[in-house]
DNA sequence: CCAAAAGTGTTCGGCTTACACCCATGA
DNA sequence: TCATGGGTGTAAGCCGAACACTTTTGG
């Protein structure tokens, strides 16, 4: 009997902005089934086409989103999850600065939008276990390896970059110690810039500094960010 | 236009004994293309069977093996990947004691056999780019969870883990201080038996207590194994 | 001058590392 | 008695954790 099984790829994009925290990009689905259900971006993959490629397509076309890191993230494949027919689904884990960007829904999508990660809705198929993967996922990377950057602005002040870690590793850090550690990593370049929040001290602003980074690595340097 | 992706599973099966060092499972393809290379074992995934089942099936038919462990590695879905057409692989990576089993080729398998991973020959397809990641996360694995005891015997002398360690890492371990470490984290279960090789000292006995770590994984303990 | 956020050093304890000699067995 | 592998403890240094007060700005 011939093989009939659906290819298709879906994309949990994660945003991250001071005031709402972490947040995940979902479309609003246009057509059946699941019809008018928030989901993952996503879909089949044409003939010739890569896997990575699929994503990328995929979010340009159902929410006008061009990530800035992609990595894929679990491949799920029970033949219950989709209701029409046995549908794999290779998942992708993204991150992207929502500021970059100014979300539009085509093609399949009524709607695209950014959910904070606790706020989330009832979600189509199999998809609400494929975030809690990538949330895992993008939990246990920060710690071992600098990927936060990808998640804020291009200079940012070190609070950001503290609190980022608060929020995703939902404990409490402290401030000097967090800061002796990062520093130490020499992998962020100082600033001369400031910048001026709604109240307070002005803070200076970092940069992460790319390539010193994968020089390091080269080196077998390790990243780990424990707490 | 119709999606014609044809969706097959791979493994990536280590087996590890202690002249050998560690070795791959892998077939002799008894059908175009590659015939009579060695590939890995593997094939279509089957309408309404899922991915670890089709996994499990086929190590059954072209090698007759069970692992006693298996996790997903990653899909591999370049377009060219096989001549025929588009084929995408999810790959797995399983671990077992060669003992336990005796090799049976069957079906599309001509031959069965374990290779040493430093002594592979030339592999069908991308096989080899999927060993080599096979290779990458079974190194990373051992550092940070205690999959190792899946390859050792059940009751096996400490130094037989030492050298598991040493073999994979590839790179010298101080006894004295592995073993601090290993018993220091409360896993393993010191038998009365002991072990004679070929010469020397008679070694103690020990055993993986999976119980315990269980309980201790579940405290949110972890086990970092670093060097 | 008050509120809000940024910036900054030191001490202590525990873990990691380095390191060398004796023991039990078979040949 | 020799060769082979098994077994064991201690000291030094480094890294991570805990901890609080001062500075700069806007209102």
């Amino acid at each position: 009997m011939k093989q009939e099984i659906k290819v298709s790829v879906d994309a949990v994009v994660f945003g991250y902005d001071q005031e709402s925290g972490v947040s995940v990009l979902l479309i609003k689905r246009r057509n059946e089934p699941f019809q008018k259900m928030w989901a993952l971006p996503g879909g089949l993959v044409l003939n010739g086409e890569s896997l990575d490629e699929a994503v990328n397509r995929e979010l340009r076309e159902e929410a006008g989103i061009d990530v800035n890191y992609l990595e894929q993230l679990y491949t799920f494949g029970s033949p219950e999850r989709d209701p029409r027919n046995h549908a794999i689904s290779i998942s992708y884990f993204g991150l992207v600065r929502p500021q970059d960007f100014q979300l539009a829904a085509h093609t399949d999508a009524e709607d695209v939008a950014w959910f904070n990660i606790k706020k989330l809705p009832k979600l189509a198929f199999d998809h609400k276990k494929i975030i809690d993967a990538a949330i895992k996922r993008l939990r246990g990377k920060i710690t071992y390896e600098p990927v936060g950057f990808e998640l804020l602005d291009k200079e940012f002040p070190f609070s950001d970059l503290e609190k980022l870690y608060q929020t995703l590793l939902d404990h409490e850090i402290d401030r000097r110690n967090f800061k002796k550690k990062i520093i130490g990593l020499g992998i962020l370049e100082e600033l001369d810039e400031t910048i001026q929040r709604k109240s307070g001290r002005p803070a200076r602003l970092f940069k992460f500094n790319k390539k010193k980074y994968f020089e390091l690595k080269e080196k077998g340097y390790n990243f780990d960010i424990f707490f």
